[in-house]
DNA sequence: TTCTTATCTGGATTTTGTCCAGATAAGTAG
DNA sequence: CTACTTATCTGGACAAAATCCAGATAAGAA
C-alpha cells in the first residue's frame, strides 16, 4: 500500500517523491533480486523521465535507511530486495546469476559468531551460497 | 621457494614466466589481501615493464587454477591471497577495508548446509564478516 | 503562500576490469 | 641446439557499474 510506504519514508525523515515511490514499487513488484539497470527500466514504465541518478541515489538512501536491502555477489552488479530484518541469506547461480532467498540452517545466527574477532566490532555476517540452478543444470 | 612455485605452475600446466612469478611473489610477500592495483605496483618493483593486463590475466588464471584465492567484498575491488584450500572466511573493516582471515566457529562447515537448496547444486558457501577494526575504532 | 533544502536531471568522470591485435618467449619436438 | 607452436605479454581501446557535479525542481515546514 502506498500509504504504508509513505509512513515508512516519513519515519526515516525521507521526502515522499514520485521517483522514490517508483523505485520502491519497481523493487517490490517488478521482480526480486534485480540490479540497478533493471530497476531503472522498470521504474521508467511509470515515470519515463526518471533519471538514472535518481534511481542510484534512492537505492543508496533506501538501503542505508534499511527500507531496501542490497546484495552484492562477487564481481556482479548489486541486487536489491524489499524483504529485510530477518537475516536470511542468498543462493546465487554461477551461470545465470538467478538468486533465491535461503534461511540459515542453524536457526538464529550461531555461525555468525566467529571464534576470534581480532578486536573488530562485528555487526554483520554475510553468507552467499554459490551453485548452479535447476534450469542451468538441465540446459547443458 | 621459487622451485616450489614452479612445480605448482607446471602441475597446472601453466608456463613459468617472469611476470607470473612476479605476481605470485607480490601477493605472497608484499601484503595479504591486497587489490589488483596494489599488486601491479608491487610486482613492478621487480619487473618495471610489467603490464597491467598481464597482472589481471595472471590473477584470473592463478585464481581459476586454485593457486590464488580471490575475495570480493561487496562494492570493493577484489583482493587476493595465497592461503588456499582450508575454507576459512574473512573479516572486513567497513571503514578502511583492512581484511583478516578468520576460521568458522562451527568446525568444518555445518552452517554451509542450507535447509532448502531450491534444486541448486551448491558448491561453495562464502562468509564475510563486516565490522570496524581496532585502529578505526580508536581513530574516531 | 513563502522559503529552505532535499531531491532530481543530465552530463562528465571515476573505478575496476575486459577486449583486441600484434609482438614475445616458454616449452616441446626434432 | 634449433625450429616451431602457441601461451603469454604489451599497449591501447573499450565496457560496465557507479559516483561526482552544478543547476533546476519541488516537498514539506513555517
Amino acid at each position: 500500500m502506498r500509504r504504508e510506504v509513505e509512513i515508512r519514508l516519513r519515519d526515516s525523515s525521507l521526502r515522499v517523491t514520485e521517483q522514490r515511490l517508483a523505485v520502491i514499487e519497481a523493487v517490490e513488484y517488478e521482480g526480486k533480486h534485480q540490479d540497478a539497470e533493471f530497476i531503472v527500466r522498470a521504474a521508467r514504465k511509470r515515470l519515463p523521465r526518471l533519471s538514472r541518478q535518481a534511481v542510484f541515489d534512492n537505492l543508496n538512501t533506501l538501503t542505508s535507511k534499511g527500507i531496501l536491502r542490497r546484495i552484492e555477489p562477487a564481481g556482479r552488479p548489486a541486487l536489491y530486495e524489499t524483504r529485510v530484518g530477518d537475516n536470511h541469506h542468498h543462493l546465487v547461480c554461477r551461470n545465470c546469476m538467478s538468486t533465491v532467498d535461503i534461511d540459515c540452517s542453524v536457526g538464529s545466527s550461531p555461525c555468525l559468531q566467529p571464534l576470534n574477532d581480532h578486536g573488530y566490532v562485528i555487526d554483520e555476517a554475510e553468507v552467499v551460497y554459490w551453485g548452479v540452478c535447476p534450469t542451468c543444470q538441465s540446459s547443458n
